[in-house]
Formats: structure tokens, sequence, C-alpha cells
DNA sequence: TTGAAAGCGCTACCAC
DNA sequence: GTGGTAGCGCTTTCAA
């Protein structure tokens, strides 16, 4: 069956392919019975405009990039299915990378947006810092970071963001866990460029330490990728150093899950022996046993007000915005007093 | 900065637009100074084709559809994934659509090729059926069932598959169940266009029954959504009956979870009081206490023999095949004899 | 082996 | 309000 065409329905509808477009495009001016009879004809045929003129023309795709860090997670897995929704309801599609490693980031986001010419980019994950703006600025499509960890003194005017406040986050959970009477607190974060700390979160539980004139030492950290493997392995080693933890905070659920399992293959107890906090609010955590208690992310909000910004940005809509979402803490069985 | 065509990279090649085009398709007739020499002009402007003009000449996409049915799920997301890169690596792109109804699955799935010009659609889930085939025979692109239950008596020349065998898999982690002296076995599946069953796995799991000289009730069946909570809520049904289980069968491993917390609140304990097993092998399962006994989905080889089918089935390389997947039981705390 | 040119389906400009 | 039409960047005949 051969495909139908703008012409076809010009043809069969009577008028000139311009009107055609018109009705498609809705402009404004067309006669209103103009307009429905255009638009009966189309259903009639069943025709489908074809996307790759429509963009040869506007020289741009119709999508939206999703461009997500590091490795599979299931709480970015959760955003991508609402961004998707959200999308196409707006008439774009979504096109998604993953991108592996820290390295060439933004580098391979821009090469990502010129290849497929795409409308707009969400970068999933990973954090900007000041250093990138050079890249921010020369985009050639607007950017919206979400669940990024935006650094201080980064131009807002080159992106737009949609993320939680982490020192609000951390502060929520660590004095839950400071309130039930822990003073020896380990942390388990993620590793960074090399380094080993996920910055924000892990600079925040530093200070909160500091604050309560508790102890850090270097020996109360460890890191992992987020992943749960990674949080058993590091909480077997911070086990070994016997530094008498009574809790341990996990940057997320993942690691804090294997940090449990860790703990209990030990022949420990969670909370009994050892307190442990995760952060993001997996539906994980909730039938894990014990509850694992945590941070919720604010999931739906990330997905309803990253596609909201993209859109509104690429429609002309609107300038660059930050929003901050609020967080949760959610109180369950892995974490009690001493 | 104006974006460089084609035009731009003939004029300064100084060979024709048309010697360009050839190079870049890898047309054979070049000789192979020019093509070298073109192939630098290239690279020195940096020159992108553009996808929207190829697509409209060849009036088709680069991309390939991955339609993914029910609910968000980890196991799906980490083929996803390995889709994606698997695919980019052949030179294509990735569309991702979620389907969340088991209603007008092949016709949404044909609408997605159609509007978005797909070249091939990697169909993830749910199930092929004979009354199907209508829709399969007029599908506008080859297909790829993955993870897909295919009933008997499909015709399979109208499309390809890569699945592992139900019976096989459900044999294994039954067999198992039954070795341990188990007698009285429930079922948690998920609901099918309002039948409370998991039409493969259910039946197969009553045929074992069968063979074994067991009883099957109706009260031993529960059914979810394949979402942890609702593992959980069927769980506490059937424990509400008193039937005196002493084995569960979640059809995946979100549900088993879901089915061993129940049982926890209950204050009952696994696998001492009940034992449970799942299905799909999520890492989840290793890190959860008890550890999950269940059966191991081969995640990476669903990707890469999924793209490779529907590459090659694209690049008229080669016919519809079928391809079927070997599991693994892995045994570990959550099933113990009685 | 290469070049010239038609035209894919659509949008947007200029006429009327 | 509506029609005619150039041209987006590319592929692919047809000629040379």
């Amino acid at each position: 069956m051969k495909n139908v065409n703008i012409k076809d329905v010009a043809k069969k509808a009577g008028v000139a392919v311009s009107t055609v477009s018109r009705v498609l495009n809705d402009h404004s001016d067309v006669k209103k019975e103009t307009k429905e009879h255009v638009l009966n004809v189309i259903k009639e045929l069943n025709y489908i405009p074809n996307n790759s003129a429509r963009n040869l023309k506007r020289s741009s795709s119709n999508s939206i990039g999703v461009f997500v860090l590091g490795e599979y997670n299931p709480f970015f897995g959760e955003i991508v299915e609402y961004l998707e929704s959200e999308i196409s309801l707006r008439g774009y599609s979504v096109m998604i990378h993953f991108h592996h490693n820290n390295r060439n980031d933004l580098e391979t986001a821009s090469q990502f947006i010129l290849e497929k010419k795409l409308l707009g980019l969400i970068y999933l994950g990973g954090s900007v810092s000041k250093d990138k703006e050079g890249y921010l600025a020369q985009m050639e499509a607007p950017v919206v970071f979400t669940s990024t960890v935006v650094e201080e003194g980064v131009n807002p005017e080159l992106f737009s963001s949609v993320r939680i406040s982490e020192e609000g986050a951390v502060r929520n959970i660590l004095n839950h866990v400071l309130s039930l009477g822990h003073k020896r607190i380990g942390i388990i974060t993620a590793e960074t460029e090399g380094l080993c700390a996920s910055p924000e979160r892990f600079s925040v539980y530093k200070k909160i330490l500091q604050e309560n004139n508790l102890v850090f030492k270097n020996e109360y950290l460890e890191c992992g990728d987020y992943s749960i493997k990674s949080g058993y392995d590091s909480m077997k080693k911070l086990l070994g150093k016997q530094l008498g933890l009574t809790a341990v905070f996990a940057v997320n659920d993942l690691m804090a899950i294997g940090a449990i399992k860790a703990i209990t293959d030990s022949g420990l107890c969670v909370p009994d022996d050892i307190s442990v906090v995760g952060f993001d609010g997996l539906d994980y955590g909730q039938y894990y046993s014990p509850g694992l208690t945590t941070i919720k992310q604010p999931i739906s909000n990330f997905g309803k007000n990253t596609a909201q910004i993209i859109c509104d940005l690429i429609d002309g809509k609107s300038e660059q915005s930050h929003i901050v979402l609020d967080t949760e803490l959610i109180v369950r069985e892995s974490c009690k007093g001493i």
C-alpha cells in the first residue's frame, strides 16, 4: 500500500497543498469549514505526515534526547518512563542514549544533539561544574539537567535544571540518624572522576558531623559505584576495619541494600548491631527486610517538571529555569536508636 | 555556525555532490583516492549528514523501535540498555515506547512503526497468539519479539523471536521445589487480559503438579501485575486462606520479593515456614534476605541476539529467525526442604 | 568512474 | 483565506 502524502490529501480535499499544511500546523488563517473538511479527508485517508520531510524543512528532528549517565539504575529507569509519556503527549519523540563513563560527557552529549538533530536534551544524573560552562554555552539545543548535582557558581542562564536540595535531603536523613543517638557514622559514597566521593552528599555529611562535634575519620569512608554489589563490598571493607560504627549512610538505596546484606552475612543484625540508611526511596526499600529508612526522591515530579521545561524551552514559551523539588524522609526499620 | 552540508563538502573537495553521496554510502564504484580525499574533507569540515534528508529519500527513518509492554520493570530496563548499545554500534538509533495496557498492542505497535517510519521493531514482553497473525502479516517493518511468550501454532514466518523455553525453565525450578519435598505449592502469577493467569508459566505449573500426583486447587492461585506490591498483596491473600502451603512460586522476582515480605510481616519465616521461589534472576534477589532461589534469564544474550536479528533483517542479510536461550537455576536460601 | 539533475514530502513565502 | 512554488539536503537514475 502506497503511503498517502500531503498531495493526495490536497487533491482529495480539493484544496492546495499549502492549505493542508496550514491545517496540519494549526495556523490561524484557515476558514473553519475548510479546516474541518481537510481534517476529515486526513482521517479518511489515514494520512500520517512524514516527519523526515517536516524535519528537513525545519532542519531539525522532532526528537528530544535523554542522556543517561552512569550504570543502569532503576531510579533513572522510572524517570525515563515518566519522561517518555509526558513528552509524547506533547508531540515529540524521545531518543535515549546511555553514557557509561564520566569522561567527555558534555562533548558526547553535544555530538548526540548534532547527530540526531535534537530539539533539546535531558541530561540525567552526574554533575555540572564551572569548568563545563564553555561546553554549556556552545550547546546546540537547550539542555535540562535532571537529578544532577549543580555546583555553586555555574552561570544559571546557560541551562535549566530540576533537582532536589542535596544539602537539605542529606541533612534530613542524617539528623534522623543523629537524633537516634549515633556517634560513629560511616558513609558509602560513589566514585567520581577517580575520586572516592559523591562530592555533594559526602561534603554535607562531613559538615554535619562537624556541626555536631563528631569526628570524621577517613576510614569511615568507602566508595562504590551505585550498584548493590558495590554496596556489599564496601560494607565488607568497613566491617573489616573494626571501627565500631553504629550506623552507615549509603548515598543510594541500592548500595544501602548491599550493605545490609553484607552486615547480615557477617552474622550481625540490622538495625540491632548496625543501622543503615539509604537515599532515593525506591519501592524496593519498602519490601526489604528490614524496611529501609531513606530519603524519597520525587520521581514523577522529576518527570513532569523536566518534560514541561524542555518543551516550553523548545516552543519558545519560556527561558531557562531551575526547579528545586522537595524530598521526604521515610522512616522504616533499618535505623534505630542505640 | 551554519551547518555544513553535502554541497559544501563537494565544493571543497572539488567533486560532485553525487560523488560525496557515494562515498557516504560506501558504494563500490568510487576511485580509492577520490574516496580518501572526500573522507578527509568530511573530517576537516566536521560534516554530519542530515538524517532527515536521507530518510526523506529513503522514505524511512534510521531508527529501530523498542516497544516495551507493561509496567516498568528492571528486567526490561536492563535489556533495553543492552539493545541501545548494540544497535547504535550498528549505526541505527533507538526509539522507545512504553505501552501500558494489553489492549491493541499490535495496533499501537503498527502505528508506532508508521509514525516514526521505523526500520524495525523490537517488542519486549507480552505474548503472541494465533489471533494476532493478521496484524503480524501486515506489519510495515520486521518485528522481533523478545522475552515474549510465543503460543503454539503461530506461523513462524511472520516474525522473529528471542526467548527462553518457558516450559523448561518452569520445570527446572519446580523440580527443585518438588525435590525438596513440597506438596502444597501455591502460585502467584500476573493478570493477562482480565484473566488471572500468566498463561504459559501457570499451565506448566499445573501440568507439573499433575505429573507428580499433587492436587491443584484454585485457591492456590493469586495474581498480581508483576510489581513488588502486587506480590505482597497476593501473598497476604494466600496466607489469609490458611491453605497450609509450604512453598510458593512467583512468576517473577519482584513479586517473589513482595511475597517474602508479606510472609515476614505476618510473623512467619522464609524458608522455615514457607519457601518462596521467583523467576528472572535480578541481581536484587541475591542481596535480599533470604537470598532468592530463582531462574536466571540470559539478559545480555537477549540484547545481543535481538540486536543482531533485527539488524540483519533490516540489512536483508537474513530471514526471520527464532532463538531459544538457556536459563539457569540459581539456588539460594529462600527455598528449603520440609 | 564521475557529474548533472530530478525529486522525496513538506513548509513558508509571495501572490492574488 | 487560499493557491502556487522554491527549496530544505540528500539519493539515485541517466549520461558522459
